[in-house]
DNA sequence: AGGATCGATGTGAGCGCTAACATTGGTCAC
DNA sequence: GTGACCAATGTTAGCGCTCACATCGATCCT
């Protein structure tokens, strides 16, 4: 290991004091032309890099965010995850990243006390389970964190897709084509967007006077849709399946393929998220689109907003789309 | 914000000098009881948070890694990087995190600079793209660093599953199924786990003396892997293939569904990764499972040999596992 | 008894940076 | 010409911690 180049060393190379060197890197314009040229071709020459550590620790700013995040294994969150690490790169933060297994106290706890040891100036959760939240409420951390969640709760800031009418959506577009029977897959109990999803799809029906059936509840993987789409496709109740995310819709399509059932024709199914995949199902799935990267983007500026106390920001609800595609039919007369 | 409660003031406050209170929280054996006592009250009644910045601008050690990752959207790729980083959570250290769009050499530089500011103790390269080595090794960081690929360059300490087991394990599954007409339908060429797998199809048809016929190459989405599907379905030349990565392989099974082959049937097909959705393909497809979770720690084992010069770590390479599924069947006579 | 040894604690310096103030030399106005 | 001013740079004191060493009794050995 070097030891370490440091102000004074560049400085020492150009001739010049550290603190003209610091100056060059912070307020260039306060230093001379020729004297600014002569130190960066000195940190060049040397390969300077300036300690963040010192930096933060002289001037009690990391410029750092904390990111908290369990289940990266779905689709959804591991894209909201490397959206919002690129907006905050261009925004010039460094994200230090936990990913847990599973959002239980002990480790959250952990995870959060090495964060704020850090001196994150922020965190941020993709965390889509309440539990998380209530944990959070308990530990009263002193920096601004947002929830990368459609919430219920009003109190923390939360920046989110709009679930709630992405739901209403896929479920209207089903009852435009004619359907009555619309079944919902739901995802688990514990997860926000789950909840807002299944009250997007009993809100929709019942403006239209449709009849409500209980949700059947998955777990968001495709075993646990394949398992639900046997249940429904013995049922026979049924001319639709809205299914809250594309993993469990995929499991659906397999169950009713392995039952005989043809999609569309004898049954239209509508999924959440469009991942990449989607497009590619037997058939081609009709879904929702979420615009992660503007999420990202927007969960960036609210933290923004909340670390340099600009403004309280509002919670911010951006607009899912609804992509047609071969898996939805008229129902059959 | 509170200004911070130091050492100082924790010492203070317990009638000992700040040391006293550093050696508590560091080598508690070499306190009395009765002092160490006192401390941990004062400690727990001011609510004291060692600052981690402090601590790494004296003792030269951040205990953080730095984790440069491009295409993140890939199933293998976001399964590398969770892994990887509860793993390093478990080895103590924390991970900073650079996930950028594309490999090239501005932003790869960029991030390299942040990561090497903030001091992390070692790289990790979660980039299948021959390019970022090149710029790796234009860069001389003198930080150790790991690549989490398949490796061609021996030069460079990388830790992966062998991609070239893996496919020669695909395509002699195919081979003892009775195919000799085995297509490939390659990832992109500048990838090295692409490489590795094109690479394990060529020997595997070799060392049977099986006829190679030219690959055809997707870039790892489903709607490459459609168009070459298309192709393959058109030219009716053969009875198997292998694709890259199950993601291309849903495209695969799209195309000849839409041709109306059938799988097994008409042709067997193999993929690689065996994402969750894998299962649920119609047909279930074969494919090849790697276990990421394994890779994770030995990225960071291998990692913790090189930062603490324990050894000099040779490259690892785990061995994936084929999983049998229904989109393979022995060749019609 | 006198020094060697040891456990328990304190003292001071320094990690690499920034912030605040000090210094220098030139320019301008009267 | 003298003071006021300003731009460009230097000097000094921390930020909160750890490390190396100093101190100071008490214990032990010969």
């Amino acid at each position: 290991m070097t030891s370490r180049v440091t102000m004074s060393d560049v400085g020492h190379a150009a001739g010049v004091s550290h603190q003209t060197v610091s100056r060059v890197l912070n307020e260039p314009h306060r230093v001379n032309q020729e004297t600014r040229d002569r130190v960066n071709d000195a940190i060049k020459r040397l390969k300077y890099h300036r300690s963040s550590v010192a930096r933060a620790l002289a001037m009690n700013r990391t410029k750092s965010i904390g990111l908290i995040s369990t289940g990266l294994a779905l689709h959804s969150h591991s894209k909201r995850m490397i959206a919002f690490n690129e907006a905050a790169r261009a925004s010039g933060y460094q994200v230090s990243m936990a990913s847990l297994p599973t959002a239980e106290r002990e480790p959250m706890q952990a995870a959060l006390d090495v964060l704020m040891g850090q001196a994150v100036e922020g965190i941020v959760l993709i965390v889509a389970d309440k539990r998380a939240l209530d944990i959070l409420d308990s530990l009263e951390l002193d920096v601004p964190f947002v929830v990368a969640d459609s919430g219920g709760s009003t109190d923390k800031h939360n920046v989110a897709i709009d679930q709630f009418l992405g739901a209403r959506m896929a479920t209207a577009h089903l009852a435009d084509l004619g359907h009555e029977r619309i079944a919902h897959i739901a995802g688990p109990d514990w997860s926000l967007d789950a909840t807002e999803r299944l009250r997007g799809w009993r809100t929709e029906l019942e403006s239209r006077g449709l009849p409500v059936s209980e949700p059947l509840f998955g777990n968001w993987t495709p075993e646990s849709g394949y398992e639900r789409g046997l249940e429904l496709a013995a049922s026979g109740e049924f001319t639709a399946v809205f299914a809250a995310n594309d993993q469990m819709t995929l499991g659906v399509l397999h169950a009713f393929a392995d039952r005989g059932m043809r999609v569309p024709d004898d049954m239209s199914v509508v999924g959440f998220d469009d991942i990449p995949e989607a497009a590619h199902f037997i058939p081609p799935l009709t879904t929702v689109r979420q615009d992660f990267v503007q999420l990202g983007f927007q969960i960036m500026s609210t933290l923004l907003s909340l670390i340099e106390e600009t403004d309280i920001a509002e919670p911010v609800h951006t607009e899912p789309e609804l992509v047609v595609r071969k898996s939805t039919a008229p129902r059959r007369p």
